[in-house]
DNA sequence: GCCGTTTTCGGCCCGACTGTTTTCAGTCG
């Protein structure tokens, strides 16, 4: 995939040219369309090569010439230009936070300072004087800034911020007079990764409420503090924000901290052309050509607000800029999946392989879970490492599991396992074994550097066996360890249609995989979903929240996904023939 | 650089907080 080098370069142009004091407008114009690539589930050399680069939102002539070189020559020289411009260092200082473009050209332009190293050195030693803006306290933060930055680079998964989150709401709900309190940005959206945490709360004295923020046990220090607005930084070194209204305007604050930001942009452009105005307060009606704050017509809750512009109630999730805008005026968003949904859970493993949990234990916690089936699935013979199931030892669980189903009432077990398929396609059991089971699942844990054609036709090979009803965790990526692994998506899409394979969203935090945007993809080429955890422990029954939050990032419904069939339609589902 | 039921040119979302100012620029979300 292009897709993210072209995305990554675009964004580099736009900070150069931020550097450089360019016009703004072209700047933006280089995010959205970097936003608009990254969002992309289909290649853009397959665009391009059916000519519809400029159908593409955000990217005209120019933008999809640039696009059309890149995948041509694997470059872009008016990119390779600038950097010629621009010294390397210079744009890992905009990394700093509270330091933008014009203090990053004033810090190599007049300063003359190549990079952090030397940045942090002479900053320290006292040697940045004499400059227009730059004081002691803006020289403490930017080395604070650099500290951050060398400790933490990067975004904190989905599961952490939402445990930070959680600790400081449940503090400050205590508070008196606090009315309302959420999450909002990105976790609201269950985005698999945040860069900050921002919460939102109505309150009639929101002083009271910033003043017990500030000094929340989880705050290391304070990086701002205003009246309506202040910032800390967790002892984990992650941001978080609170912002305080007054309770008419919660909902107007929500969907304001919520974003995404490009999601807001095409609100308030929407607004603008109805002759009204968004800000985090409401919505207002603009009198005359006078940008002054005419009625208010909403901002109590997000519902209301979407109203105004006569648009259907866009689920946070759906907040990206990916089409949701044009469906919610069209009145035609998807009615999304939700975690009551769920009857089953298909991926987990026992102490038979590397779980740690009976099988009595598994169902039992599955009972209260509420399901009404579940598909033991234990790694087979060739992986060792996690303890892979001989054909004998496989035979004898599912005797067990013939013994357990007899005595259990209100859970149904299902025989299954998470076969390996071996370098070649090949799966690691005969198809007399797998013909036995109830749910096979095949996955591919070993070759992840095989070549995109033979990994690719790997996975389809398996796929197309009659006894393979799942495809679990389909790239492979493990975040912070390992990238998704190199296949043609579109080409795994089809076959998993043609040939009635599901296609898993894994629920393991790390692995959220099929990822939102595949999710997206499988839906509109008519795949099916099967959500699984993957469960080792107890505690990992849990994360079926967090497959369900892809899956409604991917925009399913509730018929999209295998496991919210009762038993009997399951069953009659997963037959290949 | 993109885009068009007001336009192929002239628009392009909106406000809080900080630090260093003396009325505001820079940064952030």
């Amino acid at each position: 995939m292009l897709n993210k080098e072209i995305a990554l370069i675009f964004i580099r142009i736009a900070d150069i040219l931020e550097i450089k004091d360019d016009n703004p407008f072209r700047i933006r114009a280089y995010r959205k369309a970097a936003q608009q690539i990254e969002s992309l589930s289909e290649d853009v050399s397959a665009l391009r090569d059916k000519k519809k680069l400029e159908d593409i939102p955000g990217i005209g002539k120019d933008l999809s010439k640039k696009i059309e070189e890149y995948i041509r020559t694997r470059k872009i020289n008016f990119y390779e230009k600038l950097k010629k411009q621009t010294p390397k260092g210079v744009l890992e200082f905009i990394e700093i936070p509270g330091v933008g473009p014009k203090t990053a050209k004033v810090l190599y332009k007049d300063l003359k300072i190549r990079n952090l190293e030397d940045l942090q050195i002479r900053a320290k030693a006292g040697k940045i004087k004499n400059i227009p803006g730059l004081k002691e306290k803006t020289i403490n933060n930017i080395l604070q800034g650099i500290d951050f930055l060398k400790q933490s680079r990067g975004r904190i998964p989905l599961h952490i911020a939402i445990g930070i989150s959680s600790e400081i709401i449940s503090k400050l709900k205590k508070v008196k007079n606090i009315k309302r309190i959420e999450a909002a940005g990105s976790l609201r959206r269950s985005r698999e990764t945040v860069r900050d945490i921002d919460i939102v709360a109505s309150s009639k004295n929101p002083k009271k409420i910033m003043a017990e923020f500030v000094k929340v046990p989880k705050a290391e220090d304070v990086v701002a503090h205003g009246l309506t607005k202040s910032s800390i930084r967790t002892h984990g070194n992650v941001q978080v924000d609170l912002r305080v209204v007054g309770d008419d305007s919660y909902g107007a604050a929500l969907a304001y901290l919520t974003g995404s930001k490009a999601h807001n942009v095409r609100l308030r452009e929407i607004a603008v052309r109805k002759g009204l105005k968004i800000n985090e307060y409401g919505v207002y009606k603009v009198k005359g050509k006078a940008r002054a704050s005419g009625m208010r017509i909403a901002g109590k809750n997000e519902k209301e607000i979407y109203e105004s512009l006569n648009l259907s109630y866009v689920p946070p999730e759906m907040r990206e800029d990916r089409g949701e805008i044009e469906a919610a005026g069209k009145k035609t968003l998807p009615k999304l999946i939700e975690i009551t949904d769920i009857k089953a859970d298909l991926h987990m493993h026992s102490e038979a392989s590397d779980g740690i949990l009976s099988l009595e234990e598994i169902a039992e916690i599955s009972k209260k879970k509420g399901y009404e089936y579940i598909v033991i699935t234990d790694h087979s013979k060739t992986l060792g490492v996690a303890g892979g199931l001989s054909k004998k030892d496989l035979f004898r669980q599912m005797k067990q599991i013939d013994m357990i189903n007899k005595k259990m009432k209100g859970l149904r077990i299902l025989k299954g396992t998470e076969v390996e398929i071996l370098g070649d396609g090949r799966l690691d059991y005969s198809d007399a074994v797998l013909k036995e089971l109830d749910f096979v699942i095949a996955a591919v844990h070993s070759g992840f550097k095989q070549p995109e054609n033979v990994l690719t036709e790997r996975i389809m090979r398996a796929m197309e066996n009659k006894n393979v009803s799942m495809i679990a965790h389909p790239t492979g990526r493990l975040m912070g360890v390992r990238d998704a692994y190199e296949i043609n998506m579109e080409k795994i899409l089809k076959c998993a249609r043609d040939a009635k394979t599901t296609l898993e969203i894994n629920s393991y935090p790390d692995r959220l995989d099929l990822n939102d945007i595949n999710t997206k993809a499988a839906k509109e080429a008519g795949v099916t979903i099967g959500i699984g955890t993957d469960s080792h422990t107890r505690e990992q029954f849990d994360n079926m929240a967090f497959g369900i939050s892809v899956a409604r990032r991917g925009w399913l419904e509730k018929k999209d996904v295998l496991n919210t069939l009762n038993l009997e339609d399951f069953l009659r589902k997963i037959k290949k023939t």
